[in-house]
DNA sequence: GCGGATCAC
DNA sequence: TATGGTGATCCGC
């Protein structure tokens, strides 16, 4: 009885892993042909072993229930069956035997619509769809409120229905056979049987065929007449039969479609009697909603069928929490919705995808930047936003974990999901630093929506007034863990990249590693740079974000600095800025304070205008400003930005508008105006470009309106700030050319260089993980995933068959 | 609220 | 044979 541990399973699956091996050293193939077997055989037992842990964890939740059940008394049970009869009879009480519900269940759904949809039956005009189709074309008829189930099963109420047909003419109940098919594309000619009792129309009077009404057939008034009629319908429709159940309520219908399968019906006769016969041998596992794991703990209590969940009804309330053992008390007797209910609003969102492993850290946030953008494409189809981000992540173990973090403000743009996605997958990648996060699956949920009333109270922000065109970047503050800023970006908008992206991005590459560090970071760390190298040496990114980290990164020489102390790291920024490495190339502009020479240079707002940037975007955008609340998170990052940006003394901040934003990422990050893209030229003229001009304008614009370029020291005939960027940008780039060049070779360009030293990386990063060898392009979207798995599928389908 | 697990389709 | 993707729910913590 106590049996419940199975070991033959396990040793099962060694004997079969075991003349996987055997088969192949026999039959000497060359060495690449078994690594390759080995893969595959690795890759089976990987599932399979996990499948296996699976299994003893149900067997021990099994263990620990017999050890419950052994412990019960028959005290304990008499007074259990005390009060499980009680319910029962209250139960009894309200059963409901007035409803008739049917399930529509389409047979074989897939094959059959690959079946038809193959070439030789291509040319047929069939329409094809889901139920929700047959919602609108058929099934409305019958009930208006029919409930659709994926796209092959539908529930329909059609107690009305059955009593408004009852006095219909048989003229309303007359179908006729979709000849046109048959007749003018030539090739249906072969109808199948629709139903049993269709023999006498269809063979009697063949010769009457082409007239209409010996072509038709017309349906009774009962339950099993309309079914009859919704099937026949569904099939000169479809071409493709489905089956159906009848019942006083949606279990039982949905038990009952299953039994004559396919292209039968069946119907529970709404009495009592007749449900408990229909269920007396009915085994659990038919069951909607007991699924592979329950059959199992049932078996060990030695119940199979539903009469003897009946019977075991005590003892099931005992060992089960309430929920389950109710649910199994429902079952036994029965019971079940005797209404449709209307599909409730949705609770959550997600896209997942799977692949071949990918096991480097900048392909792991880029693959959650692609799904969270694909995620918030969905969404915002639907005008969903949720507090709640659940990263997924089953590793090449298929073990699954869920991640989730849930902010006070909703979110719904890839930014905003992204921004707590990457922070959750930053935490599962340091958790097994050294080693490679290698995952096989990776997806992202939002849950937690608005409801209507509060989404009412969601203010007009700076967020939805960006997202309706102009999308601008924003710093961020983060944990200084993993940096996913180091190597995606938002791919779309493809703004230049600055100096600083460029000098970072090429730092990285002879960077970062204390020579304490393991193999495996290492190789991490070269793969991450090296492939970001790439990228920001082709597009503008939003590097700066990475400038906010706790681990404040000086954006002269490039070197973390892991200190919070403000003076300290200002000293070193001055120090660095009166190096030798910048005052060659550069002219630092002076103020009276070089405090604000280093704030200068940061590619950054400087503190005191976030507030008046705001402003402006907030009036552009039309933001109520008394509707903006004072938030602690907001505030308080936005101190931390102060403190490590800016000497100034700390002041009383009012509460500004940023707040939907900076609540969104909640006490993690502080979003703010980054340097503005081409992309948003416009914009930025009309919100920054102001006597009081944010660093994000790299260099201020002087009152004389006379811009001269610190680097070449030449006046630039410009009033935009943009095409000053742009130059002042392209003088940089060629201080970091001479930078790379080591000062030799100046006319070497800079893409030549740059793939030079890429090459080496990129190639050893194909030698370690072949699967990556293609690049996604930044618009390349959930397919070229999907491309990945299909080819290793295919890949794993030639080896099959060269075994 | 989180995370693992189960289930349906 | 090996094992997808999406959504819901439950349970224990």
């Amino acid at each position: 009885m106590k049996k419940v541990g199975n070991s033959s399973c396990n040793d099962g699956a060694l004997l079969r892993m075991g003349l996987n091996d055997n088969k192949a050293g026999m039959q000497g193939l060359d060495k690449e042909k078994i690594n390759k077997i080995i893969m595959e055989a690795t890759k089976g037992s990987r599932f399979y072993e996990n499948e296996l842990k699976k299994d003893q964890q149900v067997n021990q939740r099994i263990e620990k229930m017999m050890q419950l059940k052994e412990k019960i008394t028959t005290q304990q049970l008499l007074k259990a069956q005390l009060q499980v009869d009680k319910l029962v009879i209250e139960l009894e009480q309200s059963r409901n035997l007035s409803s008739t519900i049917v399930h529509i269940d389409m047979d074989a759904f897939y094959a059959a619509v690959e079946m038809r949809d193959n070439p030789e039956l291509k040319e047929k005009p069939i329409a094809v769809g889901s139920m929700s189709m047959l919602v609108r074309e058929i099934l409305t008829e019958y009930d208006p409120n029919f409930m659709p189930m994926g796209l092959d099963e539908a529930y329909l109420n059609i107690t009305e229905h059955l009593e408004k047909r009852l006095n219909w003419p048989e003229d309303k109940r007359r179908f006729f056979f979709n000849t046109e098919r048959t007749t003018e594309k030539g090739g249906y000619s072969s109808s199948p049987v629709l139903f049993e009792d269709n023999t006498l129309l269809m063979d009697d009077h063949p010769e009457q065929r082409d007239q209409s009404v010996a072509n038709s057939v017309v349906f009774g008034t009962s339950a099993e007449e309309v079914v009859k009629e919704i099937r026949f319908r569904i099939e000169q429709k479809t071409q493709l039969t489905a089956s159906a159940g009848i019942a006083p309520n949606t279990m039982l219908a949905k038990m009952c479609s299953d039994r004559n399968k396919p292209n039968g019906q069946c119907r529970v006769a709404p009495e009592r009697q007749a449900v408990l016969d229909f269920l007396k041998d009915l085994p659990i596992r038919k069951v909607p909603g007991i699924g592979k794991v329950t059959e199992k703990m049932l078996k060990a209590l030695g119940i199979v069928t539903c009469s003897e969940l009946y019977q075991q009804r005590a003892l099931l309330s005992l060992l089960f929490s309430e929920a389950s053992w109710r649910n199994f008390l429902d079952i036994s007797l029965g019971l079940g919705s005797t209404h449709l209910e209307k599909d409730g609003e949705r609770k959550s969102m997600s896209t997942e995808r799977t692949f071949s492993e990918i096991n480097t850290a900048e392909d792991q946030y880029s693959l959650c930047r692609e799904l969270c953008r694909d995620l918030a494409q969905e969404l915002q189809k639907e005008g969903l936003k949720g507090k709640t981000v659940t990263l997924k992540l089953k590793n090449v173990n298929f073990e699954v974990k869920t991640r989730a973090s849930t902010v006070l403000s909703s979110v719904s743009t890839e930014e905003e999901i992204f921004a707590v996605a990457k922070d959750l997958l930053g935490t599962e990648i340091d958790s097994v630093a050294p080693h490679p996060l290698r995952i096989r699956l990776m997806g992202v949920r939002v849950s937690g929506f608005l409801s209507e009333e509060e989404k009412k109270y969601q203010q007009k922000s700076i967020t939805s007034f960006l997202k309706s065109g102009k999308e601008i970047s924003f710093l961020r503050l983060h944990a200084g863990k993993s940096n996913p800023e180091c190597f995606t970006k938002n791919s779309e908008a493809s703004p230049r990249g600055s100096f600083f992206d460029k000098k970072r991005a090429a730092r990285q590459l002879n960077s970062e590693n204390p020579p304490n560090e393991t193999v495996g970071k290492q190789l991490f760390h070269d793969k991450k740079s090296s492939a970001h190298f790439v990228e920001e040496t082709k597009k503008v990114t939003d590097l700066q974000n990475s400038n906010m980290c706790k681990i404040f990164t000086c954006p002269v020489c490039f070197e973390e600095q892991s200190s919070n102390n403000l003076e300290e790291l200002n000293r070193h920024i001055d120090e660095c800025l009166s190096g030798s490495l910048v005052k060659d190339t550069m002219e630092i502009p002076k103020n009276d304070n070089s405090r604000e020479s280093t704030l200068n240079f940061l590619p950054q707002i400087k503190s005191e205008n976030v507030d008046e940037c705001q402003n402006k975007v907030d009036q552009l955008a039309g933001t109520d400003q008394s509707a903006c609340t004072s938030d602690s998170c907001t505030s308080s990052s936005t101190e931390k930005f102060t403190q490590i940006i800016s000497d100034k003394p700390h002041r009383e901040r009012q509460p500004s508008n940023l707040s939907d934003i900076a609540r969104n990422v909640c006490m993690k990050q502080c979003l703010l105006p980054k340097r503005i893209s081409e992309d948003n030229e416009d914009l930025f003229e009309k919100t920054v470009h102001t006597e009081e001009t944010s660093s994000s304008c790299f260099f201020e614009a002087k009152g004389d309106s006379v811009l001269v370029c610190p680097v070449c020291n030449s006046e630039q005939k410009t009033n935009s700030l943009v095409s000053f960027n742009k130059h002042v940008d392209v003088c940089l780039n060629k201080g970091l050319i001479q930078e790379l060049t080591e000062k030799k070779d100046f006319p070497k360009t800079y893409n030549t260089e740059n793939s030079n030293r890429v090459g080496g990386l990129i190639r050893g990063q194909q030698c370690t993980n072949p699967s990556q060898g293609t690049k996604r392009s930044g618009l390349t979207t959930s397919q070229s995933v999907s491309k990945k798995a299909k080819s290793s599928n295919s890949k794993n389908t030639i080896d099959m068959f060269f075994k």
